[in-house]
RNA sequence: GGGAGCAUAGCUCAGUUGGGAGAGCAUCUGCCUUACAAGCAGGGGGUCACAGGUUCGAGCCCUGUUGUUCCCACCA
């Protein structure tokens, strides 16, 4: 046996997980005899550090991994990182401009040498901090988006694709980020309600006096105008269709036409269209076969086809093309709106849609097989209502534009001959195919970091390798993951592995919340509200931190980081730390056992509980309820072994000479035993520690076989016995605080009742019941012979407690306690009546349900019948 | 404009096929009882947002209303 120290100290941990590292257990190695039960990390960037939303979705990994791995599954939780190709970049380029060199000057090969450095030195710090939390993911197979598999990989697909037409090039327009000077997909703009101007101009119509009136929210953009358009059926603007309108500055001539997108009622009923610029000027100009003039720089200034205002940024562009606009009197007014404006989730800075050649991956094809697998029921989510969400985007889905003007990343393995030739391959070409030219230029952007992290699943375990790693584990049981990324990451690992694969990746997804903070507000880091896990691991533990992310939060729901919370998770560590030091004090070097026949009611009773824990705690897990399961143990450790159970035995553990000593002490260590197996996933670090000071000649509880319910420990007799000894001492006690009886003071304690069984149950538990119900001595019997007449009494089911109180007794008092307690039973009884008198409930209600009120019936007739016959005696 | 979530004790939240409303924290009372004061025992506190409906029976299922949060969407 291993001393314990008195109380808890979290800082044990940090040695357990050296020790389970040491010893390889995280470490899966297919094994074919074994069901496979396989997680892949959502791979975190390499630019990160550990967050609560990081800190909730790898504790509830982590929790389901541990407890497969105890039920005997081959269980593998593969880590990793995603290079973050922007994120990244930006924070290189910044540690590069402080030491004043840029991009240009360090040229391609130079900023990557750089990148990897960084990756090197950094990349692998969210990964140590993930070990603080007790991940026990097998590390030894950890995998970086950018490595040499993973990059095979991505090729494999781009090429793949490409040959099947699915990857395309295509001038398009797209969503342009003037600050990190990229395209960005449509699912990485986050559309903000902000304020804004609504500028109502007016053109000058040719050949004529009059005007065109219309409002632009980015008058800007006027430079890029082909045409004005109404509505075709709006009579109002009937005869100007077919005129032509000037664009002042640059004097084009642009046609008035007619397209049915231009909504009548919406403002003056006519819309200037830029083709270039925005998404549905865009479909117009196709339509309308007009011009797309492009008045933007990369950097958001406009252009030189922006004639004067050429050079300017375009807020800068606005002002002054208003102003000049003004005194041409050609402005109207502006109206004050708050619309919504596409910013990019990295920067914030306002997307520019523009028109470039870029690559995309054709969407409507590869969304079917994706779909299907969720209507199939390959693919569920938890909670189901994700579904819907996931269904509607890609029901809804556009072309994904997968180039980023990038270096860091996977560059696209695509070659451009002097003849104009493309050649896609995964390794550059000794010459064109074409023309025979050997001066192949590969194309010099990288893709969508979202690319890669798609084939996540498949890629870690060696694909297009056929490893025996991708036959055993693949496809994976569980995705863990937010509700904020399953348009980025869930749709397109499961499209990618459909098309590659021919089967879903994962047969879950497991949908959580978002960690906020106490206020209920995001934590980010402008707000400076973030809590950092780190911090509370070190102060309160890694086990305090998980439980307290896990306990009372359903699947997909936000939750609230209360740092009480960790206080009351802390507590309990300790409590089940003390219980287990109390059990091992008197455990000693014995190794207690005992025949079943040798077991107390009290023992029986609390074995058939752990049992239909393991019960309760299996399905709840079984079903993701991870909050509920792990509410069951807490619930059982600490109200019934440490309150009841612990309580009830120390009068046998006092006494050496009790017979039932042994079964006593049996009973503690296996019910304590099962029960730290059944909290180990959620609080791996404390229930290792105390299993293996308990279980001295087990290595670890890890490895430790998981509870399972087993009929021959279900005892319901006892159970009922005992839950009526909890009823009667809860009844005294309560009496006892309301008298201020101070627990010192003991009295006799009878019990009388006309049932033989009864009074065995509570002959046979006097050795609990005596203490527990704070008595003197313990006397049962048929009738009330020797009790005195005024003792205090309480009703019990077929029985009724007395304690002679003597001079403590007030007996107005007392009649009014007892009148108050015939109230509650009256209406209880009538409560019961009135369901047995209804026909409808007899007749429709289930048998088990009625014969359970039938009982209360009786119990509660008799309870009324004795307070009633002691109200008597007082009057 | 479309869709979804939430509304339960003072606070934060659970409540798994419909069968007498729960936890943690807070609060009040009494206890340093030889595992634990990070504790023990006991108490108070809820028209389960509102209105209908289904049912013998509704916090739970259906319809509507209100409040609130979020997601998606090309009304300039």
């Amino acid at each position: 046996m291993r001393e314990m120290a008195k109380s808890y100290d979290p800082s044990i941990e940090e040695r357990i997980y050296k020790h389970w590292m040491e010893k390889g257990y995280f470490h899966a190695e297919v094994d074919k005899s074994k069901e496979p039960f396989t997680i892949v990390i959502p791979p975190p960037n390499i630019t990160g550090h550990l967050h609560m939303g990081h800190a909730l979705d790898e504790t509830m990994q982590d929790i389901l991994i541990r407890w497969k791995r105890m039920q005997g599954y081959n269980a593998l939780w593969v880590p990793g990182t995603d290079h973050a190709a922007i994120s990244t970049e930006v924070k290189i380029v910044n540690k590069m401009r402080e030491e004043g060199l840029d991009k240009e000057t360090l040229g391609r090969e130079g900023f990557l040498k750089r990148a990897w450095e960084w990756k090197e030195e950094y990349g692998g710090t969210i990964l140590n901090q993930l070990k603080k939390l007790g991940a026990s993911c097998d590390w030894e197979r950890e995998r970086f988006t950018m490595d040499e598999g993973l990059s095979d990989a991505v090729l494999t697909v781009f090429c793949n694709l490409y040959e099947k037409g699915y990857i395309y090039q295509g001038e398009k327009l797209i969503n342009w980020c003037p600050t990190c000077q990229t395209t960005i997909s449509d699912a990485e703009v986050e559309h903000e309600d902000k304020q804004g101007g609504f500028w109502h101009i007016k053109y000058p119509i040719k050949d004529t006096d009059m005007f065109l009136e219309f409002a632009t929210t980015r008058p800007e953009t006027m430079l890029g105008d082909t045409a004005i358009a109404v509505n075709p059926e709006d009579e109002r603007y009937a005869d100007l269709v077919g005129k032509v309108c000037i664009v002042p500055f640059v004097d084009r001539e642009i046609p008035i036409i007619a397209d049915s997108y231009v909504d009548k009622e919406f403002g003056t009923g006519v819309v200037k269209i830029t083709p270039a610029h925005d998404p549905n000027d865009f479909e117009v100009g196709e339509r309308h076969n007009l011009e797309k003039i492009n008045i933007l720089n990369d950097d958001g200034t406009i252009n030189e086809n922006g004639g004067k205002f050429a050079g300017l940024d375009r807020y800068e562009a606005r002002k002054q093309i208003i102003a000049e606009l003004d005194e041409m009197g050609l402005f109207i007014e502006k109206e004050d709106i708050n619309h919504s404006v596409g910013t990019h989730d990295r920067c914030g800075a306002v997307i520019e849609p523009l028109i470039k050649k870029q690559w995309f991956v054709k969407m409507e094809e590869l969304a079917k097989p994706a779909l299907n697998a969720y209507y199939k029921g390959d693919l569920k989510f938890v909670p189901d209502r994700f579904g819907k969400i996931y269904t509607h985007w890609l029901e809804d889905i556009h072309d994904w534009c997968i180039s980023r003007q990038l270096w860091w990343g996977h560059r696209i393995p695509a070659y451009y001959c002097e003849c104009g030739n493309v050649i896609v391959s995964k390794d550059k070409p000794s010459c064109c195919p074409k023309c025979s030219s050997t001066s192949l230029k590969q194309d010099e952007d990288c893709l969508d970091t979202w690319f890669s992290s798609a084939l996540w699943p498949f890629s870690t375990l060696g694909w297009p390798e056929k490893t025996e790693e991708l036959e055993h584990f693949y496809p994976t049981s569980v995705l863990v993951t937010g509700y904020d990324i399953i348009f980025f990451w869930v749709v397109r690992m499961v499209f990618s592995a459909m098309e590659q694969m021919g089967e879903v990746p994962f047969k879950t997804v497991l949908i959580h919340g978002l960690v906020r903070d106490s206020q209920g507000r995001k934590m980010s880091k402008s707000l400076g509200n973030g809590i950092d896990p780190l911090e509370i691991i070190r102060e309160s533990g890694a086990d305090a931190l998980r439980l307290t992310l896990i306990t009372g939060n359903a699947p997909g729901n936000d939750m609230r980081f209360y740092n009480e919370r960790v206080e009351s998770s802390k507590n309990f560590a300790n409590k089940l730390w003390n219980a287990s030091r109390f059990v091992m004090m008197h455990i000693g070097d014995e190794n207690p056992s005992c025949e079943l026949s040798e077991l107390t009611a009290a023992d029986k009773w609390i074995l058939s509980k752990v049992n239909s824990l393991a019960k309760n705690v299996t399905s709840n897990l079984d079903s993701y309820e991870l909050g509920i399961a792990v509410q069951n143990v807490y619930d059982f450790i600490w109200d019934e072994y440490c309150d009841w159970y612990i309580e009830m035995v120390k009068p046998r553990l006092y006494n050496q000479e009790d017979p039932t000593r042994n079964a006593a002490l049996w009973t503690l260590k296996t019910v304590l035993i099962n029960a730290l197996k059944m909290l180990h996933p959620f609080m791996p670090f404390v229930t290792e520690e105390i299993f293996t000071a308990v279980q001295s000649e087990e290595e670890t509880i890890m490895y430790s076989k998981w509870p399972e319910f087993e009929e021959r420990f279900s005892f319901e007799e006892d159970e009922k016995s005992i839950e009526l000894m909890k009823e009667a001492i809860k009844s005294i006690r309560n009496i006892r605080a309301e008298m201020n009886v101070v627990p010192s003071r003991k009295t006799n304690v009878f019990v009388v009742s006309e049932s033989e069984e009864v009074r065995n149950i509570f002959e046979k538990g006097k050795v609990f019941f005596a203490p527990l119900a704070y008595a003197s001595e313990v006397f049962v019997q048929t009738d009330k012979v020797g009790i005195e007449e005024d003792a205090i009494s309480t009703p019990i089911n077929s029985g009724v407690i007395y304690m002679p109180f003597a001079e403590l007794v007030d007996i107005e008092k007392e009649k009014e306690r007892l009148n108050k307690e015939r109230e509650k039973l009256i209406k209880e009884v009538e409560r019961v009546e009135k369901k047995l008198s209804n026909e409808g409930f007899v007749a429709k209600a289930p048998e088990k349900v009625i014969k359970e009120e039938k009982a209360k019936f009786e119990k509660y007739s008799g309870m009324l019948k004795s307070v009633e016959e002691q109200l008597a005696k007082f009057n």
